[in-house]
DNA sequence: AGGAAGATGCTCT
DNA sequence: GAGCATCTTCCTA
């Protein structure tokens, strides 16, 4: 299945299937990439959780777009969230993006993070070393300088389902999704 | 290793 | 004005 089919398919089944794809971004004149290790479900209206819970608003108009764009929003006033917007078309859906392991550029990630360490793993960490901003907002993740690469669903039985981190409703839903780390 | 707390700005009621 | 889908630094072990 292409990656555009894929990411019509319900949240929750795509959400662990993102693990081990890699997100790549040429912003700003560096090639930096990440294979993605932790993500998170939302389930658009019927997830209270979900910033798309109680209809569109200006901040979340992105969710409601075509499955692979970008929702990135401001979090706590200073980092950056992204998300890829997940489903079938005009349900916001979206998977949030929380971490990755380093794979290109990591000298452009240590630049950017003015830190050798903990360079991707937390979605603030992610968009700071991968350079991603508000401005990418509503951007396709399916083409272009910030995109998806890789078929997905390789990682099944290496993933595990636990409770969403850092929310304060619906936190009982087991979906954020995170790779096992390989044994040796 | 892990808990506490402050920074900071935008969105929506 | 309240409430955040967070990160860092500063502590105690």
């Amino acid at each position: 299945m292409s990656l555009g089919k894929l990411l019509q398919r319900p949240v929750l089944e795509v959400a662990p299937r993102l693990l081990g794809m890699r997100l790549v971004s040429e912003l700003g004149g560096h090639l930096t990439a990440v294979m993605l290790s932790e993500v998170e479900a939302y389930d658009g209206a019927g997830d209270p959780a979900s910033h798309a819970y109680g209809g569109r608003t200006r901040r979340n108009e992105s969710m409601f777009g075509p499955a692979g764009t970008a929702y990135v929003y401001r979090s706590y006033g200073i980092h950056w969230c992204l998300n890829v917007v997940v489903g079938p078309a005009g349900e916001p859906g979206a998977v949030l993006l929380r971490g990755g392991i380093p794979i290109t550029g990591r000298e452009s990630m240590v630049a950017r993070r003015r830190r050798h360490d903990h360079l991707s793993d937390g979605p603030g960490k992610l968009c700071q070393a991968l350079g991603v901003t508000g401005e990418d907002d509503g951007r396709s993740l399916l083409a272009g300088p910030l995109r998806l690469e890789g078929a997905g669903g390789d990682a099944a039985g290496q993933v595990a389902a636990t409770p969403r981190i850092g929310i304060t409703k619906a936190t009982e839903r087991p979906w954020r999704f995170v790779l096992l780390p390989t044994p040796g």
